[in-house]
DNA sequence: AGGTATTAGTTTGATGGCTGGACTAAAACA
DNA sequence: TGTTTTAGTCCAGCCATCAAACTAATACCT
């Protein structure tokens, strides 16, 4: 059931239309929005001078030449100083944080290593807090307006109460996430779902509206990209494959979720470097000098992947897979034998084949997607932060 | 991209969802729309009076005792006279029509048997506008208005371009659907996916938003239904699962569509009535008569189901499996191996089982749930009925 | 019976966002 | 210098919603 709608709604929606598609065609004038979105010239002037006011679109001056003669129109873009998205990724062995403009462009990227393993989870959000803050703290110096926090955590995160469900690799169960930093809302959600985020909004693959991203870390995870938005799934659980059982016999390695024979575990990135005999960063080097255990190893995997990932292609009908995390290091040795295994068991391959791409953000791709997904909440509805800033400003003077 | 919004699409929306809220709770008066929706009571009535002046809804009467005192409520429904939606199913070895209300309420239900199989989709087609033709006469002739017409097709349509991609038991391929009929707007969708619409909107098992609709007709189908609403996946096929090969060895008999081992091919009708030894109508009675050779039939093929059905919950995460077709008569010896490979094979199945239920609207599915989404175009969209009979109205005088 | 409380639904005037067309601004071209 | 073309603003009007006052119809109380 949905609510009632009345004028404002009818603006908020036309706001984050002019938004969207300043966002969708940076430079673009006034007239060119009006043409494009079908509203009235007049309208969009109001719009657009809302969004000038709180910074969120910028005049970048009149553009020189557009075509031929008639007056010069003036280009808008995000406001390269209008409020940024603070993503933070809360890894197995690592913190990261990622700083993002309203475009997308990373302002600050850094990682603090550090195992969390079976550490203690309120230990491991302090320090993550402590960082973000810190990081906030160096924004507002630089007078960088923050508008949100997100965080990425390796796990089933359920996102209306932003609890952790499980995280087995963290060692978590039903931790519970802070709601809000410093006065920022923040929200959380899985790591590779923010990802394929990051791979849909800024990746190297424009177009690709539909696909499967699959994010090899320590832990296996997938996030499921439908019509040009994450597929959450009934309760958000969706593209959990990490402990899917591809080795039902007893002989699977215990994992650490407590079953047997969980992809992880033949396909996460120390089972991989244990088949290959390959320590922390020889893997790749092994793989180009052709060493037969590693290429063996990673066929291996790449195989049962390809069993995990069929189902869900088979399932939702994703025409595309994009391989994230350390996978998309390993794509040229990864890719056959899964393109092998999508072949032989998707249905739709038999008139379409699902190409296997590698994706293009490599390790920032969760801290990204995080952070852009706060800055999404402000693109997706610009007129509650123009009317929360000005409530802002009101109050303080 | 979205397009632009004006006031009438404000009176859409809220039209729609008066309407919404009549359907939820037949019987509410303005004032409890106005309570439940947030909308104005000048609002409501003024859309009200519309609706009632289009015949959507109707007065039914003053509410004889609402609580205690004050000016008793005029009930509002759905209008039992206002327009209703034809549903053609094309199986593959039976035409079958219904009729219902926008309430969902069956007004007719007819089966015109004949064996479709490899006959020209042209004479298919032909056959099922012509049995169209005649219910719509005979609803015309009774004074039933129709506003729309939706066919059933097992098989792989497009639902943008009406072409069914593929349906290997009726043999067809590319065959464009007609996309209207005597002036009325014909829709196409996959059975199963209407059949598992219909068991959702007017099943017997509400409050169920969230599950897996399995079809067992002489081909295997399914819908996934997420969150109240039919998920259709990248391209329209999510879930299609009747040719997912469950048996890789050259051993498996080969399918229609030319592949072998397809799931359909061991849990189809025609598969498990010949693995039981049962003719048609001879299955149920054995097994209740605990017949082995039957029994292990069943449990075979619910195992294979149960496989296949896995990989979609997996991917999905939908918390339960609705068996249709055959497979709600089925469901007694259907279950308990369905549930056994459910529960080992789904991740989350370890901490909340998925429950496997009947279904509970029989073969009738897949026609009821074609008429039913053709009254949905109204019930979604009030405005647009209701203006264009005005239209219409002005037109004719 | 009659008055009061209560709830249903309507009337009235105001608000606010969008529209269409007229208008100004700023450039190219002749 | 004047014409043409395009960008952007101004202004009157439209229309759906809202808030509040109002009428309608009943039950309860004395």
């Amino acid at each position: 059931m949905s609510s009632p709608v009345g004028q404002n709604d009818i603006r908020r929606h036309n706001s984050a239309l002019v938004l969207e598609t300043v966002a969708a065609s940076p430079g673009i004038s006034r007239a060119g929005i009006a043409e494009r979105t079908g509203l009235t010239k007049t309208t969009v002037s109001m719009l657009v001078e809302r969004l000038l006011s709180a910074d969120v679109l910028a005049e970048t001056g009149p553009q020189p030449r557009p075509s031929g003669r008639g007056r010069p129109a003036t280009a808008l873009s995000l406001s390269p100083t209008g409020p940024h998205g603070l993503g933070v990724e809360i890894g197995v062995d690592h913190l990261a944080l990622c700083l993002v403009d309203l475009a997308g462009r990373v302002r600050t990227y850094r990682t603090l290593p550090g195992d969390h393993r079976g550490e203690d989870p309120a230990r491991v959000l302090d320090r993550a807090c402590g960082a973000a803050r810190t990081e906030l703290g160096r924004a507002a110096a630089d007078g960088i307006p923050v508008s949100g926090v997100a965080l990425a955590v390796p796990g089933l995160v359920e996102a209306a109460t932003g609890v952790v469900r499980a995280a087995p690799n963290l060692g978590w169960r039903d931790v519970p996430l802070p709601d809000s930093l410093d006065g920022l809302p923040v929200s959380a959600a899985n790591e590779a779902d923010l990802a394929a985020c990051a791979e849909l909004w800024t990746g190297g693959h424009p177009g690709l509206r539909d696909f499967l991203y699959v994010s090899g870390e320590i832990g296996v995870g997938a996030g499921l990209v439908v019509d040009g938005a994450l597929f959450p799934g009934s309760h958000g659980f969706a593209g959990e494959i990490g402990h899917v059982c591809v080795d039902p016999t007893d002989a699977g390695a215990r994992c650490r979720c407590g079953a047997r024979g969980c992809l992880e575990t033949v396909a996460g990135r120390e089972a991989v470097q244990r088949a290959a005999g390959a320590g922390a960063g020889e893997l790749v080097p092994r793989l180009e000098a052709d060493d037969a255990r590693a290429v063996g190893a990673v066929r291996t995997s790449g195989r049962l992947l390809g069993t995990a990932l069929a189902s869900v292609v088979n399932a939702v009908g994703v025409p595309a897979v994009v391989l994230g995390g350390d996978y998309a290091l390993l794509e040229p040795w990864l890719r056959p034998p899964l393109e092998d295994e999508l072949a032989a068991r998707v249905l739709t391959a038999r008139w379409s084949p699902v190409p296997v791409l590698a994706g293009t953000l490599g390790r920032e791709a969760p801290a990204r997607g995080a952070a852009q997904s706060a800055t999404r909440a402000t693109l997706a509805d610009p007129e509650a932060y123009v009317t929360g800033r000005r409530d802002r400003a009101a109050t303080e003077a």
